[in-house]
DNA sequence: CCTTCCACTTAGGAAAAAGGGC
DNA sequence: GCCCTTTTTCCTAAGTGGAAGG
């Protein structure tokens, strides 16, 4: 059949190309193998049976694993090839127009001048965002206009008269917002704030509300930026002369550089990636590389390196660092807070933005996650002359350090970065940028937001396109079809192809052979796909699915006829995964749906967990469990704590000991009731309430230990800060705390405050995602 | 088309700080 | 106040996806 054999060649050029790859396939176990916990062995095929029993050691079984884009999807859907028609792309005409966010180019043509900026602004200056009829921090810019193509219906940009008036009524709306910020943030953390930096002055009139301002223009990300530059790594301090290195028993004295990268290895020598094979070959060679002559002659081998005394130096010096006085540890973080009042900040438009990570990475030996081909390298220390400075052109440059010059001194606002530097181990560059609490970050995931409720509105389209695209003629259709129902369905990632000098990782369009494991029938189910695969991080993904049967068939299909190392979807990728989505969408690309669908899920999870009768206590136990079905399904893992089991059951003493009390009280209350009963009088009246009101609260003292026991337990090795600080609209968060009298504190701790500042703003508690 | 480069978001673990029981 | 646990912050690796280059 045609078909078949189309899909066949190609495979065979991806598997081709694969080949290179193959050896290293052999083995490709998580760091943590060893704990107890860890994640289990993960390689080709063979090592797959066993696979069960470490699903359940990690404690996402599938059976609490969610899926998204289930609601609504039938079954076996009738799909005609022949009826594949243009309309497919016109059904969702009734959904909002959309700008095309992301076919613009950035190219310097195209880059505003400061008088078409300010003309934007002012222009935008009313369009702001209203809850109702939400459509994000929009772009009408003149460049945009140009590009736009003949589909688009240009009235649909402009900011409408009843967007406005909507929107200023819901900003001045949410008064109980308001109260909550003075009393509770403002009232405690704010003024300790205050009396650490002095000099700032009323944080809440000092901030930016760049969201009550318009959406600004895509391409150019400011028109004045001005800091101090990177601040650069400690310089080394030489071992004092009583710390020896020993080569083969013999005390050598290395040459400063040489010493430098030998106190590396010497600080991770309790770390269980210092046993491996790849790291120490990696370091060894990197560290030959960077002795002198007479070194590299002398130390021809590892082993022989006796690193101890160097690692007992630093662990002493540790131990002693944690044994300051209370007064040197202040100096300590004076210090600190100065470095960052001076380089911590930059100025962007005239407001005082925080920067994310001002300080240059200091040297040090690479570590990888997972099996990564070059753990151990040589991480080599940033001098000025490898930085590239951004600034704008009328600002202060910053200086570089005595005696140094920058690599070169760059004005370019079409970026974000405020200094860069090209990295050595993968030769790519880092960035210096703004922390997310900034504009030009909470704008841009503001936006992100309002594509993926955008998706929203035309899911069900998309849902029945690729669902058509099963049955297609093309196989490339067909894998495209099964691709995008895995993205939507499981919130897999999107899986760019990657090289051979990192982690032998893989998503959705990266998927080979042996990931997955066709069940015509397991545990009483249809059609189960079983995936077991690494993901980001080498983060396992294991997950039994039962799919449409027209799905299980073609998976079959596509694995006809080739290797466990071929490409499952050997016919398409990332690229023209997305070229496809973004027809169907402007905007969308392949991992917008994992947004969307974990923001759709908390949404959803939260409507059906939180009553209005549940205490304090319960209602955040449901905001955990929303946040978690999310976490889980988006696979964000943790290892366990290490000392989970231990500090299990200590909660669990504590309940125990709890019940006695309880037990205890009760019969103490009986007592006092057969008094009463005996020989009422207003003082055993009174000791009955007493002891009716302990029991009361030693119960209300159990339950909430029993809450959190259960959320702990649940947690064990699901990680909820990614999917709070990354997949969820915060603003669905911002109303169901209002919704339900949640103090906004109890969700989001302060630098997630920060980060969401936007939404808490202008969010009330009608807000739907 | 494919490859490479670039800019930016997303990620888990380690280190530091805060909280809470004694 | 000290010590241990828990939470927060820091760190930087590892993804995604657009655009340039060949």
């Amino acid at each position: 059949m045609k078909l078949e054999m189309e899909g066949h060649e190609k495979s065979r050029a991806k598997h081709d190309r694969r080949e290179k790859k193959k050896s290293k396939h052999s083995s490709k176990d998580r760091g943590k193998d060893s704990e107890p916990n860890g994640k289990h062995k993960h390689s080709s095929k063979k090592t797959q049976p066993d696979s069960g029993e470490c699903k359940q050691e990690s404690g996402v079984s599938s059976g609490v694993r969610c899926e998204a884009g289930d609601a609504g999807m039938d079954v076996d859907a009738p799909a005609d090839p022949d009826e594949r028609s243009p309309h497919d792309r016109q059904q969702k005409s009734g959904a909002p127009e959309l700008i095309p966010l992301k076919t613009q180019s950035k190219s310097s043509k195209e880059r505003l001048n400061h008088k078409e900026k300010k003309e934007l602004n002012l222009k935008n200056q009313s369009n702001k965002d209203s809850n109702q009829e939400p459509d994000g921090p929009r772009v009408t810019s003149p460049t945009k206009l140009k590009k736009r193509r003949v589909k688009d219906e240009p009235d649909k940009d402009e900011p409408s008269g009843k967007k406005r008036k909507k929107q200023s009524s819901e900003n001045d709306k949410p008064e109980k917002s308001k109260k909550i910020k003075k009393e509770g943030d403002a009232g405690e953390e704010e003024k300790k704030e205050k009396g650490k930096k002095a000099d700032k002055k009323d944080e809440d009139s000092d901030k930016w509300k760049w969201w009550e301002e318009g959406k600004s223009s895509d391409s150019q990300k400011w028109s004045r930026l001005e800091h101090r530059g990177p601040y650069f790594a400690p310089e080394y301090e030489p071992l004092p002369d009583n710390v020896p290195f020993y080569y083969d028993g013999q005390p050598v004295k290395l040459s400063l550089a040489t010493e430098e990268i030998a106190t590396f290895y010497a600080k991770m020598l309790e770390h269980e990636y210092t046993s491996k094979e790849a790291f120490q070959n990696n370091f060894f060679t990197d560290w030959r590389e960077e002795m002198t002559k007479e070194e590299r002659k002398l130390i021809k081998t590892l082993s022989k390196c006796d690193f101890s005394h160097i690692h007992k130096y630093f662990v002493e010096k540790s131990e002693e660092r944690k044994n300051m006085t209370k007064e040197e540890k202040q100096v300590l973080k004076e210090e600190a807070n100065r470095l960052i009042e001076e380089y911590g900040y930059c100025l962007l438009d005239g407001h005082r933005e925080k920067i994310g990570n001002f300080k240059l990475e200091p040297p040090g030996l690479f570590r990888g996650r997972g099996e990564h081909p070059k753990m151990g390298k040589l991480k080599k220390r940033i001098q000025p002359e490898d930085v590239t400075i951004n600034c704008s052109e009328d600002s202060k440059i910053p200086e570089a350090p005595a005696g140094h010059k920058w690599k070169r001194v760059v004005h370019d606002n079409t970026v974000t970065w405020l200094a860069s530097w090209l990295e050595n181990i993968h030769g790519r560059l880092k960035y210096i940028m703004l922390n997310p609490s900034s504009k030009l970050k909470g704008e841009k995931d503001w936006q992100k937001y309002e594509t993926a409720r955008q998706l929203k509105v035309c899911v069900d389209g998309i849902r029945k396109q690729y669902k058509r695209d099963w049955t297609s003629r093309e196989m490339k259709s067909r894998q495209r079809g099964v691709a995008i129902y895995f993205i939507d369905k499981l919130a897999l990632r999107a899986g760019n192809e990657k090289d051979d000098e990192s982690a032998d990782t893989v998503g959705c369009c990266s998927l080979r052979v042996e990931h997955i494991t066709l069940h015509r029938r397991l545990d009483g189910l249809e059609h189960v796909v079983e995936f077991d695969f690494l993901g980001k991080d080498s983060i396992r993904y294991y997950n039994k699915v039962p799919v449409e049967k027209q799905v299980f068939k073609n998976l079959k299909l596509f694995i006809k006829h080739k290797d466990p190392e071929d490409d499952l979807f050997d016919r398409i990728t990332t690229v023209n995964l997305n070229k496809t989505l973004n027809e169907s969408m402007p905007g969308l690309t392949a991992k917008v749906f994992r947004t969307f669908n974990a923001s759709t899920t908390l949404q959803d999870q939260l409507n059906k967990l939180t009553k209005d009768d549940m205490t304090l206590e319960e209602k955040i136990l449901s905001y955990n469990r929303a946040n978690r079905a999310v976490a889980i399904l988006c696979n964000h893992q943790r290892a366990a704590p290490k000392t989970f089991e231990k500090s299990m059951q200590l909660l669990q003493e504590k309940i125990q000991k709890k019940k006695e009390q309880i037990e205890e009280a009760k019969k103490e209350l009986k007592e006092a009731k057969r008094a009463h009963k005996e020989a009422p009088s207003d003082k055993s009246k009174k000791l009955l309430e007493k002891k009716e009101k302990l029991v009361q609260r030693l119960c209300e003292q159990l339950k909430k230990l029993q809450l959190q026991e259960t959320d702990r337990e649940e947690n064990k090795v699901i990680a909820l800060g990614t999917s709070k600080l990354n997949y969820l609209d915060p603003r669905i968060t911002v109303a169901w705390c209002k919704k339900h009298n949640v103090p906004i504190e109890k969700i989001y701790n302060k630098t997630q405050r920060d980060k969401f500042t936007w939404a808490i703003h202008m969010t009330d508690e009608h807000f739907q995602f």
